[in-house]
DNA sequence: TTATCATTCAACCATATGGTTGAATCAAAT
DNA sequence: ATTTGATTCAACCATATGGTTGAATGATAA
């Protein structure tokens, strides 16, 4: 029946365009306003932060007033949440080719 | 200057739809046609081949005709394109909560 | 209080997306 | 050669998306 996931539509639909992730980028190296955001790309003030809104209801960052600005910081469990998603797929496939399964097996038997 | 990288741009796209999602989850457990895919959804069979080829197109499936029908395949790598441009973020940020990290730190301090 | 800076809102536009139906193609079976 | 089954294509429709501009709001500084 196609369990709507509403959350997964909007984390993935935030992370579809190369403006966001770009934002969702500098954001994850640091703190920004908005409007230091803006320099960075060529479009108005207003579309980049159509952007953060974007950003925002997906739950990939989050505002937070201080004085006239408002700062975005990363919401680092969201992404993670889309990553633990993306592993599904693969744990279904039976792929499990990652480093991490690979360290497990070594740990598993002890080999280095 | 914000590096078109249209692959992400389709791939997490294609991931954005709830029923593409299903369509992937279940062509990662094995092989499906497209109308036996169909039969899960309350929507007409060119609906569902349309979305069978954004996913196609997004590089996430493949299709191989057999006979009459084609068969869709899943295809993994493009999965684990998406994964390691998510954890690019959290690596970014400087999070590193997973095993993965626990676990390599373990195998430096030789430590079990 | 007024001016200024940062952000948001509203209206608008063009194009993309997700769905429909009906016709066309492609491969196999009769 | 014709029929049947599976998929694709084309035209169409409604709504969503990504951008614009100009006006409105919020918070500080003068």
């Amino acid at each position: 029946m196609v369990e709507s996931n509403f959350a997964l539509d909007l984390i993935f639909g935030a992370l579809a365009d190369a403006t966001r992730r770009d934002i969702l980028k500098r954001v994850s190296r640091g703190k920004h306003t908005i409007s230091e955001l803006a320099e960075f790309y060529a479009m108005s003030l207003a579309a980049v932060a159509k952007h953060v809104s974007v950003l925002e209801k997906a739950g990939l960052i989050t505002k937070r007033r201080s004085g006239k600005e408002k700062v975005i910081h990363v919401e680092p469990k969201t992404i993670e949440v889309a990553a633990a998603h993306l592993s599904e797929y693969e744990q279904l496939w039976g792929a499990r080719f990652d480093a991490l399964e690979k360290l497990l097996a070594e740990n598993r038997t002890g080999g280095g």
